[in-house]
DNA sequence: AATAATCCCAATCAATCTACTAGGGATTAA
DNA sequence: TTAATCCCTAGTAGATTGATTGGGATTATT
């Protein structure tokens, strides 16, 4: 029941990029730096995101990546499925398309899962990268000397 | 971000015996049958939820299982925890002993980690055995012609 | 025009995990 | 004695994870 670190990283890049929104493009490397992720494997990870439109690409010298919407626009739902597919503790109650289970329709057990999945999705839906910023700034501000990414 | 089959078949099995509480042992190959799990493997599962003191067993012909305890005292976070090990969706927020990281006091991912895990927890915590086989009842009272296990 | 910095892409791979299967031993009711 | 059951250990094919490897394309700077 554990996400895989395509999630996990995902989310700590598309954070770090939402620490630095409005600074210009950060670089693959800086954000695999900072958050000590294999440069590599994370450029993986960000290709899945910017082809699903959360980031926006600047090749070349000087390029990098940058959030493709405001932080508050993006939701930590959104980043977590991109990354790993819909959710959900089973297959059949899988998002958007739950694979077919004869028993679906009077499955007691499936009703466990459909309220693990629902109570999850309510809460990564309702944190916004905007949302870790504050909360960064939060945590900064009692501690000057630790360093906060 | 899903369960294995260990929790999803140890519950359907566990929720069988629920709804055969009182019925005296029930054999290892009935559950699989009615459950549509292979029987050897089930009885790995059921091994682990005897050691963990959630089911008695009787040896011998005419043996069997059964829940160590009513349906009421028994929820699906513990047969989901003893069958998967302790819960989190990372590493750093599993129950019990999250493993060490550098960053724990300062990591806003990780605020995002323990919300899903407190929202998981809440939700299986707060279902007995006995609200399933309620919820069970209540469509078998629906559907007559249907067949709810 | 050359160079260095960057993003982009496809293939490969070792280790681990999953979901079993195989094969046999111990216990007990009939 | 026998058949039905639980009990236990080991193996295993296939999938998944979390990368690594090795290059190609684009662009700012010199």
């Amino acid at each position: 029941m554990k996400l895989s670190t395509k999630g996990r990283y995902g989310l700590k890049a598309m954070y770090d990029l939402a620490i630095n929104y409005g600074e210009g493009p950060i670089t693959l490397k800086n954000i695999a730096e900072r958050q000590r992720i294999s440069d590599h494997y994370l450029e993986q990870l960000i290709a899945t995101l910017r082809k699903a439109g959360l980031v926006k690409s600047v090749r070349g010298a000087h390029g990098g990546y940058m959030l493709a919407s405001s932080p508050d626009k993006i939701t930590v739902g959104e980043i977590i499925r991109t990354l790993e597919g819909p959710l959900g503790p089973s297959e059949c109650v899988l998002e958007g398309d739950p694979s077919f289970c004869d028993n679906a329709e009077c499955c007691v057990t499936r009703v466990v899962w459909e309220k693990i999945r629902i109570s999850i999705s309510e809460v990564i839906d309702s944190i916004s990268l905007q949302d870790m910023v504050n909360d960064y700034h939060k945590l900064k501000d009692k501690d000057h000397y630790m360093y906060y990414i």
